[in-house]
DNA sequence: CTTGTAAACGGAGGGCGCCTCCATATTTGC
DNA sequence: GCAAATATGGAGGCGCCCTCCGTTTACAAG
């Protein structure tokens, strides 16, 4: 044997190129395209083959997730800065409103959270838990003032805010969110508390806007 | 001319009967493997061409809006029906939790909703409007009784709905879905109105379930 | 610098599903 | 019956998925 098993061999450096390519690629046509864009064009743009990108992310979900796992990262220090809130549950309504804002810049963004939270590939179990730590600090922290109800979970309140934004391709859809999550959140505070926070802190001139 | 412009000659038979079973083999199909099913399969499971398939349903959604249409038509009636409950609140709680349970049975159904409601295509015109009636009915009673507030429109609550159940393939989705809507529509309630409907009607033994 | 070898490359190719098109078969009205 | 109208079905072109493997390249030992 000309060197030990413990050797590790220094990635190659076109690999490690490549791989930032596709990635690159991948950011940008999965932003415009969505979560079905074409596999094929990525490597295109990233000027590699496409048996390349298929050898640094064996599956679709592979590449999504290496996409996306770091624009979460933003989602959960965000959340982690929030805990300094003085009210808990404006804090919580404050993560949420932000993650719709963000959710927002990126279409296929939307998809990777989706698959995050459906929980149906494994892939994403990291990511997820992350997510999870980040709401359930800010729900548990909203529980112990007693401010909310205790009854509903982190993951019911990732997927209601991810649903939600679900289904909004067309414009105005982001009012229409930021208003639900309102609903929401107000819906999650406990009746006895309700009075006591009755002039919470509220958008100045709320344009009054007439159901249909 | 044998015969004037306006003579309507009866539709073949084969035509008809091919139809019908197009549909039916498309409901099961559907129902089964969900709305990015093959249409070959449809096809094969009707005993048709697939020529045969596009050219009574010359879109995928065409395929999936005359599957579907019927079972929106229980939705809008259970809808008039409650329109006789006493409650107007709990009548429209009552209205999003069958929904849920509803859509739990067919699994294609919930992404013929999604497209209605998302509405990216004109076809579903017809079937989201009558959606948005049928919940239009029950918000509009809601607020006029003064029990709700009045920025929410039937459009947002119906996204909401839907994009709640969206991400659910998972086992006990349907508990989850059903607190989000109790969470959502309590948060519909207008404040000063929620003291002297402190007591309302609420499942008995609701089981204390802890968050995370 | 040379050279052996592990690692990476890329694209051809088989498969599948979408949808169109049209030669053939069936039904209807007269 | 017969002709015209209508319906049928599957072959074929396309695009995308993913695998496989012959070729190329970078690393490191001598």
């Amino acid at each position: 044997m000309s060197h030990s098993a413990e050797t590790v061999r220094k990635p190659r450096a076109d690999a490690v190129r490549n791989r930032e390519r596709v990635l690159e690629a991948a950011k940008a046509v999965f932003s415009a395209g969505g979560p079905d864009a074409s596999l094929e064009a990525v490597a295109k743009r990233a000027g590699v083959g496409i048996g390349t990108l298929y050898r640094h992310f064996p599956t679709r979900e592979d590449l999504f997730e290496a996409v996306y796992r770091r624009e979460v990262q933003q989602l959960t220090e965000l959340a982690e800065q929030l805990k300094s809130e003085a009210d808990p549950v404006e804090a919580l309504r404050r993560w949420l409103q932000s993650c719709v804002t963000f959710i927002a810049t990126k279409k296929g963004m939307l998809a990777a959270l989706a698959l995050t939270v459906d929980g149906s590939s494994e892939i994403y179990a990291g990511t997820f838990e992350r997510l999870i730590n980040a709401v359930g600090a800010l729900l548990a922290r909203a529980i112990a003032a007693g401010d909310i109800r205790d009854d509903i979970s982190a993951e019911d309140v990732l997927r209601a805010l991810i649903g939600m934004c679900y289904l909004h391709d067309r414009p105005g859809w982001q009012d229409s969110v930021m208003r639900l999550v309102d609903v929401f959140v107000d819906g999650l505070r406990v009746r006895s508390k309700v009075d006591s926070n009755a002039d919470r802190p509220k958008k100045p001139a709320a344009p009054p806007r007439r159901a249909k």
